[in-house]
DNA sequence: ACGGTAGGTGTACGCCGTACACCTGTCAAG
DNA sequence: CTTGACAGGTGTACGGCGTACACCTACCGT
C-alpha cells in the first residue's frame, strides 16, 4: 500500500492540469496574479517543475487562450450564414465573459494561436459557403475585427481591473463621478440616457449585451446589404 | 561661468521632458523596453529621479497616452456630423499609427485618461449637435468602440511585436507560411484574395487603411440609416 | 545669514521569468 | 537481477523589474 502514497498525495503534473489551474487562477485572482510562482504553489509544486510541460510563460498564455477558445460552441449547421455567424459570435462572447482576462491576453500575443486560426478559418468557410467572394470575406473579417471573437474592447471596462474576482457582480450603477460629469457634459448625458426602458430590470446602467448585439447587427446588416448587391472592392465602398 | 556648467550639462528634468522621452523610447525600442531604469538612463538621470515628476509607472503610461491623444486634430467645423466624425477618426488613426504601442497601452488601462474623456466628449457633442438623441448617441459610441480612437485591434498585427522599430517599413507580402496555409485553407484563400487590384501599388498584401475605412464606413452608413429613421432603443434593433 | 523646500542620489527589498545542475523513481534491455 | 537511460520534480542563482525610504544639495525668500 505504501507504494500508492506518492500517487495519492498529488496528481501528477501534466500540461493539461497546468493550463486548467492557470485559467482558474487568472479567473479567480486576476491575470496580474498569474505568475509561474503562484501557479506552481497552487499546484503544490516548485516553479521550475512547470517548465517540464510548458516552454515558457508566453506559451502558457497561448495554451490558456486555447482553453477558452475551446469553450466556444461549434457552428450551428443548416442555418443561413448570417444566423450561423451571429449565434457563434454570441457563443464566443459568453465564453470570453467567463474569462475576463482573455481579451487582453489575446490582443497582447502578436500571432494568433492555432485554435484561434481554426476558429477564424471555420468562420471564413461559412461565409464562402454562403456565397461570399474571397474578396468580400476578407474585408468582412477585418471589419468584424476582435468582435468576431466576441469582444469589442470597450474604452472603459471596469471588469478589466487587475485584481478582480471573475464572479460577475452586476457592477452597481457606476454613473460618472460628479467632478468628471461636470467637465464632460455630453458624456454625462449619454451615460444615463441609454433607455433600455422597456426592460427596466437593467436599471439606468448600461447593458453590455445589448450594446454588443447593437454593434454586431449594425455590421451584419451592412454586410448583408453589400453581399446582396454583389459588392467587390473594385467599387469605392461608399 | 562655472555656475552655468550644471545647467548646461543637462536640461532640468520635467514631467513634460520625461513624457516625451518615454514616448520616443517606446516608439523606437518598443513598449517592452520601456522601464523606469531605461528611461532614466536615456535622460541621464538615476531611476528614482523620475518619481519626483510622475507618481509611478501607470501614471507615466497615462501621460504618454495623453501625449498621443494630443496629436489628434480638432473637429473640423462646418461639416455634417458624418463627415466631421469620419475625418477626425482618420486623424486619430494617423496619430496612433505613429505610436504602435498606444492601442494596447490604452486598452490595458482600466480607466480612460482625462484627455481621452475630452476627446470622447467632443465626439458625443458633435453627434448631439447633429440631431442624435442621447440614447442613439450612447449606442453609437459603444458600436464604434476603440475604432473611434482610430484603431480596431486586428487579431494578427505584426506591428504590435515587442521590439519593433516604429518606422513603417511596408511589411513584405507576409502570406501565411505554407504549413499553416495547408491547415487553414479558407484563411489562405482570403489572405491573398483581397483584390485592391485597381491600385496594384499595394500588391497582393493587405491594405490596412482600406480595411479600416471599409469597416468605418460600414458602421457610419448603418448609423446614418438609423438616425434618418429616428431609431430608438425601444424598438428591437433588427 | 539661514531655514525650508524642490529635486536628484544611493541603497535596498521583494517580486518576476528562467538557466542550469541535480536528484529520484520507473522501466526496458541485457 | 542488474543496469543504465530517461522523464519529471527540486534547489540555487542571476539579472531585471517597480519603488520605498533616507539622504544630500543647491537655491530662494525672509
Amino acid at each position: 500500500m505504501a507504494e500508492q502514497v506518492g500517487t495519492l498525495r498529488r496528481a501528477p503534473l501534466s500540461r493539461d492540469r497546468i493550463l486548467r489551474a492557470a485559467v482558474a487562477l487568472a479567473d479567480g485572482a486576476g491575470i496580474g496574479s498569474l505568475s509561474m510562482r503562484n501557479l506552481a504553489q497552487d499546484l503544490g509544486v516548485v516553479p521550475m517543475a512547470l517548465y517540464k510541460h510548458v516552454a515558457n510563460k508566453d506559451e502558457l498564455l497561448d495554451g490558456m487562450i486555447d482553453v477558452v477558445v475551446g469553450e466556444i460552441d461549434p457552428l450551428v449547421p443548416d442555418a443561413d450564414w448570417k444566423h450561423a455567424l451571429r449565434e457563434r459570435i454570441l457563443s464566443a462572447r459568453q465564453a470570453l465573459r467567463r474569462h475576463p482576462w482573455a481579451p487582453l491576453a489575446i490582443e497582447s500575443r502578436s500571432m494568433a494561436t492555432p485554435a484561434i486560426l481554426a476558429y477564424l478559418d471555420s468562420m471564413v468557410g461559412r461565409l464562402r459557403a454562403g456565397g461570399f467572394s474571397a474578396d468580400l470575406a476578407h474585408h468582412v473579417m477585418h471589419a468584424m475585427g476582435s468582435r468576431i471573437l466576441g469582444f469589442s474592447q470597450e474604452l472603459f471596462d471596469p471588469s478589466r481591473q487587475a485584481g478582480r474576482s471573475g464572479t460577475a457582480e452586476p457592477d452597481p450603477p457606476a454613473a460618472l463621478p460628479p467632478e468628471i460629469a461636470a467637465r464632460f457634459p455630453h458624456l454625462a448625458e449619454i451615460a444615463t440616457a441609454a433607455s433600455h426602458d422597456d426592460a427596466s430590470v437593467v436599471g439606468p446602467g448600461c447593458d453590455d449585451q445589448f450594446e454588443f448585439e447593437f454593434a454586431l447587427d449594425l455590421l451584419l446588416d451592412g454586410i448583408e446589404r453589400l453581399h446582396r448587391r454583389g459588392w467587390t472592392s473594385r467599387h469605392v465602398p461608399r
